[in-house]
DNA sequence: ATGGGGGTTCCAGTCGGTGGAAGGTCAAGG
DNA sequence: CCTTGACCTTCCACCGACTGGAACCCCCAT
Protein backbone atom coordinates (compact mmCIF):
# COMPACT_ATOMS: atom_id res chain seq x y z
CA UNK A 1 0.00 0.00 0.00
CA UNK A 2 1.53 3.61 -0.55
CA UNK A 3 1.47 6.54 1.32
CA UNK A 4 -2.22 8.19 -0.40
CA UNK A 5 -4.20 4.81 0.00
CA UNK A 6 -3.09 4.81 3.88
CA UNK A 7 -3.98 8.59 4.16
CA UNK A 8 -7.32 7.77 3.03
CA UNK A 9 -7.71 4.68 5.09
CA UNK A 10 -6.13 5.97 8.59
CA UNK A 11 -7.51 10.23 8.24
CA UNK A 12 -4.16 10.62 8.30
CA UNK A 13 -2.70 13.13 6.10
CA UNK A 14 0.47 11.95 3.86
CA UNK A 15 2.34 14.91 5.19
CA UNK A 16 1.63 14.09 8.91
CA UNK A 17 2.20 9.98 8.28
CA UNK A 18 6.26 11.08 6.90
CA UNK A 19 6.59 12.97 9.78
CA UNK A 20 5.64 10.40 12.39
CA UNK A 21 8.03 8.20 10.38
CA UNK A 22 10.22 10.88 10.82
CA UNK A 23 9.98 10.81 14.67
CA UNK A 24 9.73 7.19 14.68
CA UNK A 25 6.35 6.38 15.63
CA UNK A 26 5.49 3.73 12.39
CA UNK A 27 8.47 2.17 10.57
CA UNK A 28 6.76 1.43 6.60
CA UNK A 29 9.12 -0.85 5.00
CA UNK A 30 10.21 0.12 1.20
CA UNK A 31 8.92 -1.03 -2.06
CA UNK A 32 12.17 -1.47 -4.66
CA UNK A 33 11.41 2.01 -6.48
CA UNK A 34 11.45 3.57 -2.80
CA UNK A 35 8.03 4.65 -1.77
CA UNK A 36 6.56 3.61 1.76
CA UNK A 37 5.24 0.07 1.35
CA UNK A 38 2.82 -0.30 4.00
CA UNK A 39 0.88 -3.34 6.04
CA UNK A 40 -2.17 -3.15 7.80
CA UNK A 41 -0.78 -3.12 10.80
CA UNK A 42 0.41 0.55 9.78
CA UNK A 43 -2.87 1.40 8.88
CA UNK A 44 -4.29 0.38 12.28
CA UNK A 45 -1.53 2.14 13.66
CA UNK A 46 -2.09 5.65 11.99
CA UNK A 47 -5.65 4.91 13.21
CA UNK A 48 -4.84 4.85 16.82
CA UNK A 49 -2.76 7.46 16.02
CA UNK A 50 -5.35 9.74 14.42
CA UNK A 51 -7.99 8.77 17.31
CA UNK A 52 -5.43 9.48 20.34
CA UNK A 53 -4.40 12.59 19.12
CA UNK A 54 -7.84 14.20 18.49
CA UNK A 55 -8.52 12.99 22.12
CA UNK A 56 -5.55 15.88 22.91
CA UNK A 57 -2.78 13.20 23.42
CA UNK A 58 0.54 14.26 23.13
CA UNK A 59 2.76 12.03 20.50
CA UNK A 60 4.77 11.51 23.61
CA UNK A 61 1.68 9.94 25.26
CA UNK A 62 0.52 8.46 21.65
CA UNK A 63 3.99 6.38 21.56
CA UNK A 64 3.64 5.24 24.94
CA UNK A 65 -0.03 4.45 24.29
CA UNK A 66 1.32 2.80 20.81
CA UNK A 67 3.66 0.36 22.88
CA UNK A 68 0.83 -0.73 25.10
CA UNK A 69 -1.36 -1.22 22.31
CA UNK A 70 0.94 -3.84 20.73
CA UNK A 71 1.80 -5.22 23.93
CA UNK A 72 -0.07 -8.38 24.40
CA UNK A 73 0.85 -8.55 28.19
CA UNK A 74 -0.09 -4.96 29.08
CA UNK A 75 -1.83 -3.84 32.41
CA UNK A 76 -4.62 -2.15 31.64
CA UNK A 77 -3.68 0.42 34.52
CA UNK A 78 -1.17 1.50 32.62
CA UNK A 79 -3.18 2.49 29.72
CA UNK A 80 -5.73 4.23 32.33
CA UNK A 81 -3.24 6.05 34.54
CA UNK A 82 -2.19 7.76 30.68
CA UNK A 83 -6.05 8.26 30.19
CA UNK A 84 -6.69 10.00 33.66
CA UNK A 85 -3.77 12.32 33.61
CA UNK A 86 -5.05 13.05 29.99
CA UNK A 87 -8.49 14.27 31.63
CA UNK A 88 -6.65 15.74 34.30
CA UNK A 89 -4.90 17.67 31.92
CA UNK A 90 -8.10 18.71 30.02
CA UNK A 91 -9.61 20.03 32.61
CA UNK A 92 -6.96 22.31 33.75
CA UNK A 93 -7.02 23.68 30.08
CA UNK A 94 -10.87 24.10 30.21
CA UNK A 95 -10.55 25.99 33.82
CA UNK A 96 -8.05 28.43 32.21
CA UNK A 97 -10.62 29.37 29.31
CA UNK A 98 -13.23 28.95 31.66
CA UNK A 99 -11.46 31.99 33.86
CA UNK A 100 -10.63 33.66 30.52
CA UNK A 101 -14.09 33.44 29.37
CA UNK A 102 -15.90 34.73 32.25
CA UNK A 103 -13.46 37.80 32.61
CA UNK A 104 -13.95 38.48 28.63
CA UNK A 105 -17.98 38.85 28.91
CA UNK A 106 -17.95 40.56 32.08
CA UNK A 107 -16.09 43.60 30.42
CA UNK A 108 -17.75 42.82 27.06
CA UNK A 109 -21.15 43.39 29.03
CA UNK A 110 -20.35 46.82 30.76
CA UNK A 111 -18.74 47.98 27.27
CA UNK A 112 -21.57 49.98 25.08
CA UNK A 113 -19.74 49.43 21.94
CA UNK A 114 -21.11 52.44 20.29
CA UNK A 115 -19.02 55.17 18.03
CA UNK A 116 -18.21 56.80 21.57
CA UNK A 117 -14.35 55.88 22.57
CA UNK A 118 -14.84 55.00 26.60
CA UNK A 119 -14.13 51.52 27.06
CA UNK A 120 -14.06 49.39 29.88
CA UNK A 121 -12.63 46.75 27.96
CA UNK A 122 -9.31 49.11 27.23
CA UNK A 123 -9.44 50.78 31.02
CA UNK A 124 -9.55 47.12 32.34
CA UNK A 125 -6.11 46.08 29.95
CA UNK A 126 -4.41 49.35 30.55
CA UNK A 127 -2.43 50.44 33.96
CA UNK A 128 -5.26 51.46 36.29
CA UNK A 129 -7.45 48.23 35.24
CA UNK A 130 -6.99 45.06 37.43
CA UNK A 131 -8.09 42.01 34.83
CA UNK B 1 14.47 52.99 32.25
CA UNK B 2 16.31 49.79 31.49
CA UNK B 3 14.29 46.32 30.43
CA UNK B 4 14.61 44.66 34.38
CA UNK B 5 13.01 47.08 35.69
CA UNK B 6 10.26 47.37 32.52
CA UNK B 7 9.83 43.52 33.21
CA UNK B 8 9.49 43.67 37.48
CA UNK B 9 7.17 46.31 36.66
CA UNK B 10 4.58 45.06 33.93
CA UNK B 11 5.26 41.50 34.50
CA UNK B 12 6.25 40.36 31.12
CA UNK B 13 9.63 38.92 30.80
CA UNK B 14 12.43 40.62 29.17
CA UNK B 15 13.06 38.21 26.68
CA UNK B 16 9.03 38.53 25.73
CA UNK B 17 9.27 42.20 25.86
CA UNK B 18 12.65 41.90 23.50
CA UNK B 19 10.33 39.49 21.07
CA UNK B 20 7.48 42.05 21.49
CA UNK B 21 10.25 44.71 20.19
CA UNK B 22 11.46 42.26 17.46
CA UNK B 23 7.55 41.99 16.21
CA UNK B 24 6.75 45.40 16.58
CA UNK B 25 5.26 45.81 19.15
CA UNK B 26 6.53 48.15 21.90
CA UNK B 27 9.13 50.84 20.22
CA UNK B 28 12.12 51.74 23.40
CA UNK B 29 14.68 54.48 22.55
CA UNK B 30 18.13 53.88 23.21
CA UNK B 31 20.43 54.74 25.28
CA UNK B 32 23.80 56.06 24.52
CA UNK B 33 25.43 52.19 25.75
CA UNK B 34 22.87 50.32 23.56
CA UNK B 35 20.49 49.82 26.38
CA UNK B 36 16.82 49.79 25.84
CA UNK B 37 15.10 53.09 27.26
CA UNK B 38 11.47 52.45 28.06
CA UNK B 39 9.05 55.20 29.47
CA UNK B 40 5.98 54.66 31.41
CA UNK B 41 4.17 54.76 28.26
CA UNK B 42 5.72 52.05 27.57
CA UNK B 43 5.51 49.99 30.79
CA UNK B 44 1.96 50.97 30.49
CA UNK B 45 1.36 49.00 26.74
CA UNK B 46 3.32 46.23 28.20
CA UNK B 47 1.27 46.09 31.06
CA UNK B 48 -1.62 45.82 28.47
CA UNK B 49 -0.11 43.36 26.72
CA UNK B 50 0.16 41.04 29.40
CA UNK B 51 -2.89 41.53 30.53
CA UNK B 52 -4.56 41.11 27.16
CA UNK B 53 -2.44 37.91 26.25
CA UNK B 54 -3.96 36.51 29.85
CA UNK B 55 -6.79 36.55 28.14
CA UNK B 56 -5.84 34.49 25.18
CA UNK B 57 -5.75 37.58 22.42
CA UNK B 58 -3.62 36.58 19.86
CA UNK B 59 -0.51 38.58 19.09
CA UNK B 60 -2.14 40.07 16.04
CA UNK B 61 -5.61 41.03 18.24
CA UNK B 62 -2.98 42.31 20.71
CA UNK B 63 -1.46 44.73 17.93
CA UNK B 64 -5.16 45.67 17.04
CA UNK B 65 -6.56 46.08 20.53
CA UNK B 66 -3.08 48.56 21.53
CA UNK B 67 -4.06 50.59 18.08
CA UNK B 68 -7.55 50.94 19.73
CA UNK B 69 -6.22 51.63 23.16
CA UNK B 70 -3.69 54.52 21.82
CA UNK B 71 -6.69 55.61 19.49
CA UNK B 72 -8.30 58.40 21.29
CA UNK B 73 -11.29 59.09 18.74
CA UNK B 74 -11.78 54.68 18.90
CA UNK B 75 -15.13 53.74 18.52
CA UNK B 76 -15.81 51.60 21.60
CA UNK B 77 -17.82 48.68 19.06
CA UNK B 78 -14.08 48.43 17.89
CA UNK B 79 -13.17 47.17 20.80
CA UNK B 80 -16.06 45.08 21.62
CA UNK B 81 -16.16 43.19 18.45
CA UNK B 82 -12.83 41.68 18.67
CA UNK B 83 -13.58 41.13 22.48
CA UNK B 84 -16.75 39.11 21.51
CA UNK B 85 -15.05 37.03 18.66
CA UNK B 86 -12.44 35.59 21.11
CA UNK B 87 -15.52 34.99 23.19
CA UNK B 88 -16.66 32.89 20.51
CA UNK B 89 -13.06 31.12 19.53
CA UNK B 90 -12.67 30.50 23.72
CA UNK B 91 -15.95 28.99 23.63
CA UNK B 92 -15.19 26.62 20.46
CA UNK B 93 -12.17 25.29 22.23
CA UNK B 94 -14.05 24.93 25.33
CA UNK B 95 -16.60 22.82 23.46
CA UNK B 96 -13.60 20.79 21.72
CA UNK B 97 -12.02 19.98 25.35
CA UNK B 98 -15.37 18.86 26.64
CA UNK B 99 -15.72 16.50 23.80
CA UNK B 100 -12.91 15.04 24.63
CA UNK B 101 -13.02 15.07 27.96
CA UNK B 102 -16.22 13.03 27.93
CA UNK B 103 -14.83 10.72 25.50
CA UNK B 104 -12.13 9.82 27.57
CA UNK B 105 -14.03 9.94 30.83
CA UNK B 106 -16.68 7.54 29.33
CA UNK B 107 -13.29 5.27 28.13
CA UNK B 108 -11.70 5.55 31.17
CA UNK B 109 -15.15 4.67 33.18
CA UNK B 110 -14.76 1.46 31.46
CA UNK B 111 -11.32 0.63 31.79
CA UNK B 112 -10.58 -2.38 34.81
CA UNK B 113 -8.03 -0.08 35.18
CA UNK B 114 -5.53 -3.34 36.84
CA UNK B 115 -3.03 -5.80 35.62
CA UNK B 116 -5.02 -7.60 32.95
CA UNK B 117 -4.40 -6.75 29.19
CA UNK B 118 -8.22 -6.03 28.04
CA UNK B 119 -8.58 -2.02 27.83
CA UNK B 120 -11.48 -0.42 26.10
CA UNK B 121 -9.62 2.25 25.75
CA UNK B 122 -6.92 0.91 23.63
CA UNK B 123 -10.04 -1.06 22.17
CA UNK B 124 -11.49 2.26 20.83
CA UNK B 125 -8.46 4.11 19.49
CA UNK B 126 -7.74 0.66 17.75
CA UNK B 127 -9.30 -0.22 14.19
CA UNK B 128 -12.42 -1.34 15.28
CA UNK B 129 -12.93 1.58 17.90
CA UNK B 130 -15.33 4.30 16.88
CA UNK B 131 -14.03 6.44 19.28
C1' DA C 1 41.52 44.98 38.53
C1' DT C 2 38.09 42.01 39.37
C1' DG C 3 33.68 40.15 40.21
C1' DG C 4 28.95 40.12 39.63
C1' DG C 5 24.82 41.49 37.85
C1' DG C 6 22.92 43.93 34.54
C1' DG C 7 22.51 44.57 29.38
C1' DT C 8 23.20 43.24 24.01
C1' DT C 9 22.84 40.15 19.70
C1' DC C 10 21.93 36.00 17.37
C1' DC C 11 20.90 31.14 16.80
C1' DA C 12 18.39 27.07 18.02
C1' DG C 13 14.67 24.63 20.01
C1' DT C 14 9.86 23.98 21.54
C1' DC C 15 5.09 21.27 19.50
C1' DG C 16 2.87 19.18 15.78
C1' DG C 17 2.59 19.60 11.87
C1' DT C 18 1.99 22.21 6.91
C1' DG C 19 3.48 24.28 2.37
C1' DG C 20 6.24 24.22 -1.39
C1' DA C 21 10.18 23.31 -4.58
C1' DA C 22 12.76 20.01 -7.21
C1' DG C 23 12.87 15.76 -8.89
C1' DG C 24 11.78 10.39 -9.57
C1' DT C 25 7.95 6.78 -10.89
C1' DC C 26 4.15 4.78 -12.96
C1' DA C 27 -0.08 3.78 -15.72
C1' DA C 28 -2.97 5.39 -19.41
C1' DG C 29 -3.86 7.58 -23.79
C1' DG C 30 -2.40 9.40 -28.43
C1' DC D 1 7.37 5.58 -28.08
C1' DC D 2 6.22 9.69 -25.88
C1' DT D 3 3.74 12.59 -23.12
C1' DT D 4 0.68 13.78 -19.54
C1' DG D 5 -0.74 13.85 -14.97
C1' DA D 6 -1.11 11.81 -10.64
C1' DC D 7 1.41 9.99 -7.57
C1' DC D 8 5.73 9.42 -4.82
C1' DT D 9 10.46 11.05 -2.86
C1' DT D 10 13.58 14.40 -0.06
C1' DC D 11 14.59 18.63 2.00
C1' DC D 12 13.96 23.13 3.78
C1' DA D 13 11.16 26.78 5.57
C1' DC D 14 7.35 28.41 8.17
C1' DC D 15 3.39 28.78 11.72
C1' DG D 16 2.69 31.07 17.24
C1' DA D 17 4.65 32.81 20.88
C1' DC D 18 7.98 32.48 23.06
C1' DT D 19 12.35 30.39 25.71
C1' DG D 20 17.25 28.85 26.49
C1' DG D 21 21.79 29.59 25.85
C1' DA D 22 26.27 31.27 23.98
C1' DA D 23 29.26 35.00 23.43
C1' DC D 24 30.02 39.39 24.29
C1' DC D 25 29.53 44.41 26.37
C1' DC D 26 28.70 47.70 30.36
C1' DC D 27 28.66 49.57 34.87
C1' DC D 28 29.37 49.76 39.76
C1' DA D 29 31.42 48.23 44.08
C1' DT D 30 35.21 46.39 46.39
Amino acid sequence: MNIGDVAAKSGVPSKTIRYYEDIGLVKPARSANGYRAFRDSDVHKLTFLGRARALGFSIEDCRALLGLYEDESRASAEVKAIAQHQIEQIDRKIADLRRMRDTLAELVSRCAGDDRPDCPILESLGPGGKV
